[in-house]
DNA sequence: TTAATACATTGACAAATATCTATGTGTGTG
DNA sequence: CACACACATAGATATTTGTCAATGTATTAA
């Protein structure tokens, strides 16, 4: 995973929506309509934001029935995780600008 | 800290240019003019970039004569870090459907 | 088969966003 | 003072985004 997919990931979650799922998820795994009822969004709206997180990678659908079950899935969580645990504010580089 | 602050710095890290950028200040205080010569973007464009990266308290901006020095701010990154940290992808709650 | 439930897709639209050009504001230098 | 450099602001624009109403698809229940 570079740097883009990392970027892709973000812009996924830098919705309090979607941020909100995400949390949600990592509960424990929820279907669609239980996520539904939590938020103050209709139902196409919901689906939208499932996509997207779906598409990044983040989330996992699994299918049984009528229902959807939306996890976190584990191998992007971690790689995000890693990610961002990298990011440093201690070194003091100290830039020569000229 | 709250979620929604957190969706704020998510969405902020949402863009490849920006993410870029905090990857850079990682390694240490950057200025502007540097900042500038590393992305293929107009001078207008990185400010406005810069812009959103502080306001969401990730950057900070250490004003030197005519130079910007801007640098990973630790108290929000370690909030953003710890947020991301906690979230989970193991547990298997078992959503009771109806 | 008919109806209900769970979810996706389509199309529309207002708002937000990334980018640019042009211009303004400080700051240091000759 | 005049000029160059670093950066911000203003205005314009094309694109993206979040949301909804309407409709389609698949699955289960009666």
């Amino acid at each position: 995973m570079n740097t883009m997919d990392m970027a892709v990931i973000c812009k996924a979650l830098g919705d309090s929506n979607r941020l909100q799922i995400v949390q949600m998820l990592s509960d424990g795994e929820k279907c669609g309509c239980k996520l539904l009822e939590a938020f103050d969004i209709t139902q196409p709206t919901l689906s939208h934001h499932m996509k997207i997180l779906c598409e990044c990678g983040l989330v996992s659908d699994r299918k049984e029935g009528k229902w959807h079950h939306y996890s976190l899935n584990c191998g992007t969580l971690n790689g995000f995780k890693s990610f961002i645990e990298k990011l440093s504010c201690v070194k003091e580089g100290g830039c020569s600008c000229l």
